[in-house]
DNA sequence: TGCAAAATAGAACGGTCGTTCTTTTTTGAG
DNA sequence: CTCAAAAAAGAACGACCGTTCTATTTTGCA
């Protein structure tokens, strides 16, 4: 996880030469109209996200919220870069003190539900904006793509890690399990957002137990396999290694 | 299938008193601009559309194009009662002369997937709409919420006819093996249309093979029938019968 | 407190939207 | 061909959009 570089958007901050001008009131307004865009655009999405709409919300003046981003786009990936960062925290880190293997990748699901639909209003942006934008180009597309695809790298590796356990076997690459656990929720969010399905969740849950059911340990060697030292520590790599932890 | 009763929207026709102003030149051109509208919406969604762009598209006046719907919602949920009588078609009909139980559950699960995102561009409006109006309310949504209902409906009825055959087990009820396909043809959309994933639609049949598998006819007889893959839909030319054949 | 820089407000722009109203063109049965 | 009805075009509306430009206010170190 955490891919992306974003300099946390703090634009050329005038060197820390002691303490001159640091956390300026500017920084602080954008990170409430910020606030106030994610909310919006879990609503109603990304493009239906208007510079008007949120500066009365955040009883601004249009170019005041306007200053701040220089374009609607760049609000847009700023919304983004939001997202993917609480999506890191609350689904991602929020897993990772599970132990490897079924634990964690049950955590991971566990979030990623709660994160995606299950609650009242505010969906996924990963999944509204992917049908906004998916016949789309342009910065706004690419740094939503580029969040997805960091968690999906996030999710099949922990899914490897369950495979390396002998938790999951092999029959499936991790790909194709991991494409078969995101299946379970889109149609989660669809069916609990769009239908209006009470059972939508527990439809989920169930399905993901059958996933792991079906893949059951039965893997290449025997189910249980020695699981104390040894394991290679497989291409986690990364190097990239801006501070924050890589899955193992 | 085919639910939810559209009088063909001929609004009162004079009686058929004989041939008068039978086939008007309006029609003809309604269907016109319900073709491009759909075109359309596939691509950038039913919120997406505009009339603007429908004039331009179909050479017309704004006014020209307004003027047969009466309002922007009226031409949505034009555009979804078309799409949902394509759909019909091509998807559901197509497969009813296959023998029911597993042979016309593969065949749903074949024409869905092309019918959502296996051509190049053009979505399912099933899928962008539900994520456009999900927390909205108003004519638009209940026609289409109406269709995918449906539709659903006519799935699961699969489902359960192949259950009757012994050809799957009962230990899921149909509501849950339904929404676990419903999930593959999601993720479909999703790796296909937006991460542009070439392998998206391999991987959705190989789920589908993974759901059928596990399960297989443990319910009441042999768990045999290897299921042909993968084979390109028929599209047989589907009598337009405006008698509508309930699912066996 | 002074004062430049930063932050915010205000007004206006060109553009597109859905919709209404009026006028012109086309249709098609008599 | 006639002529009323149907269909289509044209122009204009108010509303909202993103954006630009110019004031005005607020901030925070000296």
């Amino acid at each position: 996880m955490t891919d992306h570089k974003h300099p946390s958007k703090v634009e050329n901050l005038p060197a820390p030469e002691a303490g001159r001008r640091v956390l300026i009131k500017g920084q602080q307004t954008k990170t409430v109209i910020i606030d106030a865009a994610l909310g919006l655009a879990s609503q109603i999405g990304l493009e239906g996200l208007s510079i008007g709409a949120l500066a009365e919300v955040t009883a601004m003046s249009k170019s005041g919220v306007f200053a701040h981003f220089g374009s609607r786009e760049e609000l847009q990936i700023s919304v983004i870069r939001e997202y993917h960062d609480r999506f890191e925290a609350e689904v991602f880190y929020a897993a990772m003190q599970k132990p490897r293997g079924l634990p964690r990748l049950q955590a991971l699901f566990d979030n990623w539900m709660v994160q995606t639909s299950a609650e009242i209003d505010s969906g996924c942006i990963y999944i509204s904006g992917a049908v906004e934008f998916d016949d789309r180009s342009g910065p706004v597309r690419d740094a939503l793509a580029s969040s997805v695809s960091t968690w999906q790298t996030a999710l099949r590796r922990a899914v490897e890690l369950a495979q390396d356990e002998g938790q999951l076997s092999r029959v499936s690459d991790a790909h194709q399990i991991a494409f078969e656990i995101h299946g379970l929720i889109l149609a989660l969010h669809y069916e609990a957002r769009f239908m209006r399905n009470p059972k939508a969740a527990d439809r989920a849950r169930q399905g993901f137990q059958h996933i792991l059911t079906r893949y059951a340990g039965a893997g290449t060697t025997a189910p249980i396999e020695p699981v104390s030292a040894s394991k290679p520590p497989k291409l986690v790599a990364v190097p990239k290694a801006r501070r924050k932890p890589t899955q193992d």
